[in-house]
DNA sequence: AATGAATGAGCGTTCATTCAT
DNA sequence: CATGAATGAACGCTCATTCAT
């Protein structure tokens, strides 16, 4: 790759960054590209071309948002490949680490962006859920499924598995942090993911 | 009460109603008062007359649905106050209903604007959250503390209890219904709150 | 008519009236709509609530301007109604006339931007020769033909005759006049059209 | 001359006529220099090497434009240094080549480009009258005052006589291709060549 | 000499808001 | 009180022009 495109690259992610950034901080329609260009460094033209217009820059700065964030998440949900000897204290350490990936700026304001934008950008949603909540749930359930096999979990459907317990973490800390608008004090995020956990195996423990 | 305000309160409501129906239709910045005020049947002026501004005009808004929504979901909570017989069931068709009610228009909508305009209206969310999570989260806790105390759940914190029970209800369905974006069908609508009651009956029944 | 209305109509032509002027200055794309507006004494917003955009707004000055050159011509061709004993000398008497018109202001700048624009609005050519062009050359046929049955003129196709008189004036007006950016002196104009009307008689005196 | 700077004026050449092409496609304001450099086959940034702004593109692409066409109709016109054994016919022959001319896509482009900058460009009219309709005009005086002098013509201004002829032939096209605008048929053509010749021999013949 | 990339300046259009009736 | 009309302030986008390579 050559410096030269190599720098073009460099500018495209700056722009889409400063994008999401300031997408993040105003929302879509009361974001203004003259902002984004200033926050990314550039003049506005340059903006222009690189992402052919507002829209098509909301689109690309939310799908490589998603990306980082799906990343994020499975790379936790990996580390039930080792479950260890006690299911319990590991399933605690990924709930309590999904948590704060779901915390997170960058996910709450993805979350918040794709939402409040359904009505313009209908497929978003899909793109956006995807590589997000789809993708980790799949993953989860997959490693879920194995501890099943494996007789530490009772058997039966993982997907409702892994659906429920995600759903045991993520509704209690959108309403604790008010939608994401209010920062959760990690006591409480310990309690949620530790309760959570506590229910679901309850139902799924062998 | 004069006939005269008598139809000032009408005219103030319809355009309420107009303004929440431009908006779930549009999104905040996108909505223009022309059109709220077209929807309402009156000139523009008048909007203004009635709600000094745009921002009012959301904040009303929003309010009057979030107000409408809590009923919704007031009403369905009330019923767990005659368990009846078999608790299962009851359990059943109340959360079925929760799901109805969260899965409705008005309800999506009143939560895609208020996550969506979070920047703008930071205080609409405790507003909006506190009259309808928080405070069907707490009658239900009221309902649940009975039952335990009637022996017919285990004893324990009855909030953890009712939030976890709404978290297995909205989560799987949030992802189901893409935030809202399309039809859930009434089949999983029940596939769904079946799993949560059942779940919920494995942590929590005496 | 009410008051109001009438103040409506008054600024929806005085907007026309500026916007004509203003085209006429620059052209149709290096004219901006903020001079318009000023030239007009109004808010550019005013001139987009009565001329719903530029492309609308070019459309009816022209089209008003054109209805105005096309009155003034044809109320000269009527003079022919009335040939009296020297028809030289009322040929002259008319077609100076309208060299007169032909070489105004407002007949210019109208052939010169509908002229420029043709890329654009294509339609604008068949109405405004239709109104113009066609419709003097129509009116003058009329009155040949007149002539001609009178035993005036020689008899012919008064269509052709009427194409090639106003051909005669107008043709070398246009070259003396530079197209029609400089002015013609008096003495020019009387010259060319005396030998338009002597070359005319030539060919068609009975 | 190297072949070095061969190229160079090749390439000049080559971003002229695409000027040319694009201007007369789109019009001045409208058409964007980009398309200009695409349509030549050159970066942007060689434009304004050869040709320092979009100004004097402008000019230079109507200054060489006007040549061509000059040229054109000189070769016509040349015609009738040998008027034969019937004059009426070797003028019909002009006439008619003369029409042909000022029919084609270049000619109409040039007029109506000329025509239509007059504000921005005032000097250009001179430069492309002086080359066309004047050019054209004397070198067909000059014929004329030579059929004068062999007998063939009645003697007079042969400029004036120049001026009419043109006229009776421009004139009535300029209305029928609607501006240049619409094709005109072939035997329109020649029925206004014809009816021309025969009304300017009415009056010019000896 | 030629080009990809960047930019300053400007324009059409929209919209929340306010007058005047 | 209700309304038709008017406006100031913004914003998305384009384009002629210039750097840096």
């Amino acid at each position: 790759m050559t410096v030269a495109s190599r720098g073009r690259i460099d500018k495209r992610q700056a722009i889409l960054a400063a994008a999401f950034t300031v997408f993040a901080r105003r929302g879509y329609a009361e974001a203004c590209v003259k902002e984004i260009a200033e926050e990314a460094g550039v003049a506005k033209p340059t903006v222009y071309n690189h992402l052919s217009d507002k829209e098509n820059l909301f689109r690309h700065a939310i799908e490589a948002a998603a990306d980082e964030v799906m990343a994020a998440n499975l790379e936790v949900v990996e580390r039930l490949r080792e479950p260890g000897e006690d299911l319990r204290a590991t399933l605690e350490d990924v709930a309590h680490r999904l948590v704060e990936v779901c915390c997170d700026e960058r996910s709450r304001s993805l979350r918040r962006l794709t939402y409040g934008q359904v009505a313009r950008f209908p497929e978003l949603i899909d793109l956006v859920q995807a590589r997000t909540a789809d993708k980790v749930a799949e993953a989860l359930a997959d490693r879920l499924a194995r501890l099943s096999l494996a007789g530490r979990l009772r058997s039966g459907d993982p997907s409702v598995a892994s659906e429920q317990l995600l759903a045991l973490l993520t509704g209690p800390l959108e309403t604790r942090s008010r939608l994401g608008t209010r920062e959760v004090p990690a006591a409480e995020m310990r309690a949620v993911s530790d309760a959570a956990v506590d229910t679901f195996l309850s139902a799924y423990a062998a």
